[in-house]
RNA sequence: GGCGGGGUAGCUCAGGUGGUUAGAGCACACGGCUCAUAAUCGUGGUGUCGCGGGUUCGAAUCCCGCCCCCGCUACCA
């Protein structure tokens, strides 16, 4: 056991779903991107932790576990179990973990968080007030209420059962956020990147500016929630429960050496990855939580955008909610995540389409990625049979090619620290147009007719160098694209034979996979089927 | 209403501290090649840069006004 304490691992969480719907691609979107940056930090052989999970308390799941007849236990039990976690492995996500808010280590943890919150007086017991509509048996947010007409005339309304809300009062234990305002924007202005994209950065300082109330942190209407530990009658609010599962996860207010262990090497996170929806709880609420237990704050929240589609933001009730396996059933898992990471700029809201996603597979994935695979492939198994050559000198064209794979891994890593994932794997995709260039130049099966005597092709010549080149830029791509498509990227590094003479693929640096000759002459070069067989019709939905 | 972002080729978008003929990818057309998933490589056109004024030798870029779209404007998650 080392002395010293061991490294900080790279943490990076997506937010915990709300059990109350099923997963549709937003979810999955966020979830892809949060494995391919975690994937990709794997790659550099970094320790890495990558949690998900659900949310699962609330009134909002407590409702519709009762509208389907079974207990909210029930309800969520049978959305993790049959949606929520089975979509991580249609996804290929590789979480380290998946938290649910009702694991007894969770809850148990969060009672103790509350507690010393308690007990340090940032927790007190004071008065909601608020609009509270009978009919839906919740309090109303002002901005949602309408003005009512005809009998109501001059009173406001719910917007659902169009009949006049009462002002309510309710005892309720209040978080003392309005004290970290300042401390928030202090942070805020200190540390640019700790809320990104900019725009996102900017709603909350302005937010956070214009002064911040304190948060009514319990409810007693209901019971499904965590119970506060001094005052079981109360359940905590659903966000300050669902927030600290970042900290519980890994081990925060456990006793257990392991999990201090692992709270120790994770915290704080790297990386909060969150859609535009949720960012306030994030950006603002969870670090005046931190703040107030004198718990470090995590490095970054980064906030999406959103997903449209037909030019309005995804919605069930619109019937625009895609569940993946749409996508997935048709053009498979790892398109999907091409497709997501490379077409929307991360960070910005993106138009959803049919047609852009078949367009981009066929012209980028089939004919552009996985073509280039077979050409290799298919000519060193025609002039080798299958065995990796040597290859004479290489020469200028050979050089400039493995400059484009070193300048397109420095910009892949330099994008990837800024999260501009759409731009790590654009800056990927150069490798994969320059080595297609490169093979139409140097139009090896014309060398092939002048270099080949008696059937039998020269090892030492310029045939045996460019396919050898190729095969080097092959093995380059298939490192950088793992992360973003962990099966294909493993087909390819099968098909160049790498894995019996260089090991793993996932145990390939990042840092080294643009020196080429690392792939041994001998290697079986084999082609498979085709990586991205073409998809002929425009999938409807 | 207030604050913020945006309206640029058929589509998705870049540019935007004013300066030669406004860019990229896709789509489309033509040419080369034939190893490959009829794939690839090269060449090419496409635009009242939301509308109307103004400043300037010169504006997509600056100023004013207007139109339209989106987000935020706190305790549903």
């Amino acid at each position: 056991m080392p002395d010293r304490p061991a490294a900080k691992a790279f943490y990076l969480t997506t937010p915990i779903y709300y059990v109350n719907d099923a997963p549709h691609i937003g979810h999955a979107y966020t979830t892809v991107a949060g494995d391919m940056i975690t994937r990709w930090h794997r790659q550099r052989q970094e320790d890495v932790w990558f949690l998900t999970g659900t949310d699962e308390h609330g009134q909002k799941v407590m409702r519709t576990a009762e509208a389907h007849g079974v207990t909210p236990q029930q309800w969520a039990d049978r959305l993790v179990e049959e949606s929520w976690k089975p979509v991580l492995s249609t996804l290929d996500a590789r979480n380290d973990d998946f938290i649910r808010t009702t694991e007894p280590r969770h809850v148990e943890r969060v009672q103790r968080f509350i507690q010393d919150l308690y007990e340090r007086g940032d927790i007190y017991q004071g008065s909601y007030e608020g609009p509270y509509c009978v009919g839906c048996e919740e309090y109303k947010l002002p901005g949602d209420l309408l003005a009512g007409v005809g009998e109501h005339e001059g009173q406001q309304v719910c917007p659902i059962h169009g009949t006049p809300v009462e002002l309510v009062a309710e005892d309720n234990y209040f978080f003392r956020m309005s004290a970290y305002a300042e401390r928030l924007t202090a942070h805020y202005e200190a540390n640019p990147t700790f809320v990104q994209p900019a725009s996102a950065r900017n709603e909350i300082m302005s937010f956070v500016a214009s002064g911040l109330q304190d948060l009514s942190v319990s409810r007693s209407t209901f019971d499904w929630g965590i119970p506060l530990p001094w005052d079981p009658e109360h359940v905590l609010y659903v966000w300050f429960d669902a927030l600290l599962n970042y900290a519980t996860a890994v081990g925060l207010g456990s006793d257990d050496p392991a999990d201090q262990e692992l709270f120790a090497r994770t915290w704080p996170a790297d990386v909060h990855l969150v859609g535009k929806d949720i960012l306030r709880f994030h950006a603002a609420i969870w670090p005046a939580m931190l703040m107030a237990a004198d718990l470090p704050l995590p490095h970054q929240i980064f906030a999406h955008g959103w997903l449209l589609v037909g030019g309005e933001k995804m919605s069930k009730s619109k019937l625009t909610g895609i569940a993946p396996s749409q996508i997935i059933d048709a053009f498979g898992s790892d398109a999907f995540r091409y497709y997501f990471l490379r077409a929307i700029p991360f960070g910005q809201d993106s138009s959803f389409s049919w047609e852009d996603l078949h367009a981009r597979y066929t012209a980028e994935l089939a004919n552009g990625f996985g073509n280039l695979a077979s050409r290799v492939a298919a000519m060193v198994g025609k002039y080798y049979d299958g065995v990796l050559p040597a290859g004479g000198d290489a020469g200028p064209a050979e050089a400039g090619l493995e400059q484009v794979a070193a300048r397109a891994v420095a910009a892949a890593e330099e994008a990837i620290d800024r999260l501009a994932l759409h731009e790590a794997v654009a800056a990927t995709w150069t490798l994969v147009e320059a080595t297609n260039g490169y093979l139409t130049e140097q139009a090896p099966w014309s060398v092939a007719k002048s270099e080949i005597v008696d059937g039998t092709a020269p090892t030492d010549g310029r045939l045996a160098a460019i396919l050898r080149t190729s095969a080097e830029a092959l093995r380059c791509l298939a490192v950088l694209l793992h992360p973003v498509m962990p099966r294909s990227a493993q087909e390819l590094w099968s098909s160049l034979g790498a894995e019996p003479v260089l090991g793993p693929l996932g145990a390939q640096p990042v840092s080294s996979a643009s020196s080429f000759g690392l792939l041994p002459v001998g290697a079986i070069v084999t082609k498979g089927d085709s990586l991205f067989p073409r998809i002929e019709e425009p999938t409807e939905q």
